[in-house]
DNA sequence: CGGGTTTGACCGGCGC
DNA sequence: GCGCCGGTCAAACCCG
C-alpha cells in the first residue's frame, strides 16, 4: 500500500469508481424527466459525468467476495451531512435530506408531485399521476437506503483496510526496534570488556539497502563515523576491534577517489571493505549472517540483445575484464543514482547462448529510487533474503529457504536457483525460460524455488517474463518509468524496505515489503505509458492466472536450469573450459558481442 | 568541460 | 613463493 506516495497510481486502497457516474443537475425540465422516469428511468437531459474508479484494489484482497467492493454507481453524498440521518422515509418527505440530495439516480423529490412540472404537464390525471408519482417515491426511497447502507459498508471496509494497515505498520516498527535493540545490545557485550560501555554499532553490517534509513535513524553516528573524514579519531574507533579497523581503513585507502567517496556512507565503505574481510566477526552468528547478506549476490539471466538491461538505476561502468571460461568479457558497473551506493552489478554474456545477458547485483542501493529500480532492488533484496535465510548448510536452511521461496514468491513463472555456498551465495533468476514444473526436480547442492511473485518477476529488468514479447514490454516499461523521479517515491521506499533490512528473516514483512514495493512499482510502470498497459497487464494477468507457456515464447532452455551460471563458490561460470584470464579485451564494445 | 568509458596496472585471495 | 584469477583503480580518452 502506497502511503503518502506522489505518484498516484491506484495502488491505494481508495476506491475509485469505475463507471461514470451521472448527475442530474439542476434545474431542469422536470416534466420531461418524469416522462423519461415513465418510461425506463433512462438518461435525463442533462448530466455530468465523473469518470471515477471504485475499483478497490487489491486482487488478492482477504475481503470476501460478498464484501468485495463491487462497481456501482454511487458516490457518497451522505458524508457530510447526512451521516447521522436516517435514511429517508415516506415519514420524513421534508427533510433536508429529502429535498436536497442529489444522487445521480434520477431521484424524485418530494417537491415534484407538487410544483411545475406537473403543472405544466397536463398529460394524466392528477390521480393516476399521484399513485405513481408515491410508488416511485417507495421505490427510490429503497433505493437510497440500499445505497445509503452500501456506502456504510464501503466506508466500514475503508476503515478497516486503514486500521489494518496502521496496526501493520506499527508492528513492523515494534519489530524493527526489538531486532535494532538486540543487534546493539549483542554488541555491547561483545565489546563491553574494552569499550568502556560505548555503544559501538557495526556499521559495516548495515543491511542490505538500509543505509539511508541507517543513516536517518543513527545520524550522531553516521556523521561522527562518516564526515569526519577521520576515521582515526571518530568516536567509533574507541580502540576495541582493532584488527577490524585496521582492515577496515586498509579498504578505506582503496576507495574509490572519483568522488564516490565512502566519507558519504561509511557504511557502505564498510560493506564492500568487509567483502573481502570474512573472517572479522568469528563469533556472532548476526554478523556471519550479515556478513552472508552483504556478499549475497542476485543474478539475473535475461535474453537481451542489448548491451545491458534497463532496470531503472544508473550504472557507470568502472572495469571490464575476460572471465575464465567466458569469451565473452565482463563489465563491472557501479551505481551512480548516490554518491557512494554501494551497488554494483556485473554484466556478462552467457559463453553458450549469447543471447542471454547475465547480470549480477550485489548489495543494496541506499538512495531513493524510480519505482522502476525499486521492483529490481525489491527483486534482489528478496531473493538475497531467500537466499541468506537459506544459506545454512542443514536441512533447516534448505527448508526454511524453500518455504520462504514459495511464501515471499508465491507466483512462479520463471525459475530461480540459489547457490547458498559461500563465499559468495548466489541466487540466479533464470528469466530466459518458460516455467515447467519438471524443473522442480532438485540437483543435489542446489534447489529450485518458484521465481518472484509476479510483479518480481517483472521487476527483472528486460527479459522478467515466460513469454519473449513481455520482456520488450516491461523493459520499455520500466524503461518509461525511470524516467520518473524517483524523489518523490523515496518516502514509501523507505518506509517499504524499512522491513526488510534488519529482518531479513522476516517472511511476513518480506511479503508485505515485496508486495508494496512490487505492486507499486507495476502499477507505475504499466501507468506509465499507456501504449504497453495493455499487453503488459495481459502479461501479468497471465502470470498471475497460472503462467502458462507461452506458445510463441522464445526459446528457452529448460535444460539450462540445470545449468545455473553459478557454481558453489558463487562466481559465474560456464562448462567452458577455455582459459582466458587475461585482461586482454575481447571486445571493447561490450560483454559479449 | 563534465561525465562516462576504456584499458592497462595493481591488489588480494587462493590453490598448487 | 608463485601464478592465476577476480575485482578495482585511475589515467587517458571519448562524447555531447
Amino acid at each position: 500500500m502506497a502511503k503518502g506516495s506522489g505518484l498516484s497510481f491506484g495502488s491505494d486502497p481508495i476506491f475509485f469508481l469505475h463507471k461514470p457516474i451521472v448527475i442530474n443537475s439542476f434545474p431542469e425540465d422536470h416534466s420531461k424527466r418524469f416522462a423519461a422516469m415513465d418510461a425506463t428511468k433512462n438518461q435525463s437531459t442533462t448530466t455530468i459525468q465523473f469518470p471515477v474508479n471504485l475499483n478497490c484494489a487489491h486482487p488478492d484482497s482477504p475481503v470476501p467476495d460478498d464484501e468485495k467492493p463491487r462497481i456501482v454507481d454511487e458516490m457518497d453524498f451522505f458524508a457530510d451531512k447526512n451521516r447521522d440521518s436516517k435514511p429517508p422515509t415516506t415519514d420524513n418527505k421534508n427533510s433536508p435530506y429529502y429535498f436536497n440530495v442529489n444522487t445521480g439516480l434520477h431521484l424524485l423529490t418530494a417537491n415534484t408531485s407538487s410544483d411545475q412540472s406537473m403543472v405544466d404537464d397536463g398529460m394524466s390525471p392528477p390521480n393516476v399521476d399521484d399513485k405513481r408519482v408515491k410508488n416511485e417515491l417507495v421505490v427510490l426511497q429503497a433505493e437510497i437506503e440500499r445505497m445509503h447502507a452500501e456506502n456504510e459498508r464501503l466506508r466500514s471496509m475503508l476503515n478497516q483496510v486503514t486500521n489494518n494497515y496502521n496496526a501493520l505498520q506499527v508492528h513492523m516498527v515494534a519489530l524493527m526496534q526489538d531486532q535494532k535493540a538486540e543487534n546493539n545490545e549483542e554488541h555491547d557485550q561483545k565489546h563491553s570488556g574494552n569499550n568502556n560501555g560505548g555503544v559501538v554499532v557495526p556499521r559495516q553490517f548495515i543491511d542490505l539497502g538500509l543505509a539511508a534509513k541507517a543513516e536517518v535513524e543513527e545520524p550522531s553516528l553516521s556523521s561522527s563515523e562518516g564526515r569526519s573524514g577521520d576515521r582515526s579519531g571518530s568516536p567509533i574507533n574507541n580502540g576495541e576491534v582493532g584488527s577490524k579497523e585496521l582492515e577496515l581503513r586498509k579498504n578505506e585507502k582503496k576507495e574509490y577517489s572519483s568522488g564516490i567517496g565512502r566519507e558519504e556512507s561509511p557504511d557502505q565503505g564498510s560493506q564492500w571493505g568487509a567483502n573481502k574481510v570474512p573472517r572479522l566477526n568469528p563469533s556472532k552468528n548476526v554478523d556471519q549472517t550479515e556478513a552472508t547478506m552483504r556478499k549475497a549476490r542476485v543474478s539475473v539471466r535475461a535474453r537481451s540483445e542489448a548491451p545491458m538491461i534497463t532496470d531503472g538505476c544508473q550504472w557507470r561502468k568502472y572495469g571490464q575484464k575476460m572471465a575464465k571460461g567466458n569469451p565473452c568479457p565482463r563489465a563491472y558497473y557501479r551505481c551512480t543514482m548516490a554518491a557512494g551506493c554501494p551497488v554494483r552489478k556485473q554484466v556478462q554474456r552467457c559463453a553458450e547462448d549469447r543471447s542471454i545477458l547475465i547480470t549480477t547485483y550485489e548489495g543494496n542501493h541506499n538512495h531513493p529510487l524510480p519505482p522502476a529500480a525499486m521492483a529490481m532492488a525489491s527483486t534482489t533484496s528478496s531473493a538475497a533474503r531467500m537466499l541468506l535465510s537459506g544459506s545454512m548448510p542443514s536441512a533447516d536452511g534448505l527448508m526454511n529457504s524453500n518455504f520462504l521461496a514459495r511464501t515471499v514468491l508465491p507466483c512462479s513463472s520463471s525459475m530461480a536457483t540459489i547457490s547458498a555456498s559461500a563465499p559468495f551465495p548466489t541466487v540466479t533468476l533464470d528469466l530466459t525460460q518458460n516455467p515447467n514444473p519438471l524443473q522442480f526436480q532438485r540437483p543435489p547442492s542446489q534447489f529450485y524455488v518458484p521465481s518472484p511473485n509476479p510483479t518480481q518477476n517483472l521487476a527483472g529488468p528486460a527479459a522478467a517474463t515466460p513469454s519473449s514479447l513481455l520482456p520488450q514490454i516491461f523493459n520499455q516499461a520500466l524503461y518509461n518509468q525511470s524516467k520518473f523521479s524517483g524523489l518523490q517515491m523515496s518516502q514509501d521506499m523507505e518506509a517499504a524496505q524499512l522491513p526488510t533490512h534488519h529482518q531479513p528473516s522476516s517472511q511476513q514483512q518480506s511479503q508485505q515489503n515485496s508486495l508494496a514495493e512490487t505492486v507499486s512499482a507495476a502499477t507505475a510502470a504499466i501507468t506509465a505509458d499507456p501504449n504497453f498497459t495493455a499487453a503488459l497487464a495481459a502479461a501479468i494477468t497471465s502470470i498471475i492466472g497460472g503462467a502458462q507457456p507461452q506458445p510463441n515464447s522464445s526459446t528457452n532452455n529448460n535444460a539450462n536450469t540445470t545449468v545455473p551460471t553459478t557454481s558453489n563458490s558463487g562466481n559465474i561460470t560456464t562448462s567452458n573450459s577455455n582459459s582466458n584470464g587475461s585482461n586482454k579485451l575481447c571486445n571493447s564494445k561490450f560483454p559479449g558481442n
